[in-house]
DNA sequence: GGCACTGATGCGCAGATGCGCATGTGACCG
DNA sequence: CGGTCACATGCGCATCTGCGCATCAGTGCC
């Protein structure tokens, strides 16, 4: 029972959640304040404000006060580098399977740059 | 709201688990039986055929009948390896942490890493 | 067929999660 | 100093998880 696997189960659970991995997904772009992500994303700012506390709470993001504005920010570009090679994984799959349905293909979308790392 | 994120924080949600990581870790090596996980990782039998289930079902996994034993191996190698790289950036984060400690205010005694807290 | 073995499934309970909502807290401004 | 903006927090509820436990189902052997 090493304890790695407890402490990336808490950070899998922190990023096992849609909307936080879009917030994740804007945060690869740059820092962000609440309003904003409560902005874009379309969701209630006290909801965007908890699942920010549950990210900074595992280490996923870190705040930042401007102001009167809390800016966020990805701490670890590796996890982050990992979870869209995650994202690029699932993607192909999803390609895959939407190919074997219809002969068209649209696959290989590169959808963000997370941390500009590419592939290993 | 892309299904993309849908579907990783599926497969994340399987992954945020630490038997379930511990279960994946082990495949990596290669296909293995329910007995074989759940005498290696000392669970309950019927636990692991749950963790293993839910693994089947978000494709993180997939089962192949052998005589009376069902042999589980990792479908994706790619969602792993992303695991891998995920775990050995939390791994240095860990050994950062404890090489901190160990240097700022505690002599050589034993310690209980009590949190990852830091202010910064 | 009967039996042992390997794994899967159903059930119930304790604990955790996600969310809306209202409210609390810190920061800038006049 | 009061008002307002930006964000955090507490609460209650519906829902989901994880687990132990007992049991069911498929396979091979005699």
């Amino acid at each position: 029972m090493e304890p790695i696997y407890e402490l990336q189960a808490e950070v899998l659970k922190t990023l096992a959640h849609p909307r936080r991995l879009e917030i994740v997904h804007e945060l690869a772009f740059g820092p962000r304040t609440v309003g904003r992500l409560a902005d874009v994303l379309g969701l209630p700012q006290p909801n965007v404000s908890q699942h920010l506390a549950l990210m900074r709470a595992s280490g996923v993001v870190e705040a930042e006060r401007d102001g009167r504005e809390m800016r966020y920010r990805l701490v670890d570009p590796d996890i982050i580098t990992a979870c869209g090679l995650m994202r690029g994984a699932l993607q192909r799959r999803l390609a895959r399977l939407a190919d074997l349905s219809r002969s068209s293909g649209d696959e290989g979308r590169a959808t963000i740059p997370v941390a500009a790392g590419g592939h290993s």
